[in-house]
DNA sequence: GCCAACGTTGGC
DNA sequence: GCCAACGTTGGC
């Protein structure tokens, strides 16, 4: 399959690009949602690129970019008690929800905010613009991810 | 903090 | 299988 892009939400309270930046690498735990875990399991593999989303933030918006850097496996917090996203119907013999590892990139020079993505037209239809949408893990088209990526690259002066 | 839009749960 | 109640997400 030719190069696949996504984009995944965190919020930057949590976990953000930042922290990815002086990890390198994590894990991405914490999906909870049958059709972001599909996408996590069936579709996404080493390489693929991913726009990091910081949401519930001031502003909301694309900080930067990471890349698939291990497939799907088991989310093994979820087996966890005492883990936020503890979940007891889910266990190594037969775990219900995974995860793929993300690899740092880019920090984007210039965050490109919500705002910005939805008055742009070049990126008209896009998922995470469409009212309501609030998966976390989610495909984006090539020509998507391109126009975000100029947006966060353009350095402007204010 | 509010609340609209979703997804999940559980009674029937 | 329906659907009301509930919990969560995430923009504002």
């Amino acid at each position: 399959m030719s190069q696949q892009y996504w984009l995944m939400k965190s919020e930057p309270e949590a976990y953000s690009i930042d922290d990815l930046k002086r990890d390198g690498k994590t894990y991405w735990d914490g999906v909870r949602n049958y059709q972001a875990r599909n996408f996590m399991r069936d579709q996404m593999k080493v390489g693929d690129l991913v726009l990091y989303y910081h949401s519930n933030a001031e502003p909301s918006g694309v900080a930067g970019i990471a890349k698939i850097c291990r497939t799907g496996y088991p989310d093994f917090c979820a087996w966890d008690p005492k883990d936020k996203h503890y979940d007891p119907s889910s266990n190594p013999a037969k775990p219900t929800w995974m995860m793929v590892d993300l690899e740092f990139v880019e920090k984007f020079p210039h965050f490109v905010s919500l705002q910005e993505l939805k008055a742009n037209p070049d990126l008209d239809g896009m998922l995470v613009l469409k009212k309501g949408m609030r998966l976390s893990v989610q495909p984006v088209e090539e020509i998507h991810f391109e126009g975000v990526r100029r947006l966060g690259r353009v350095r402007h002066r204010d």
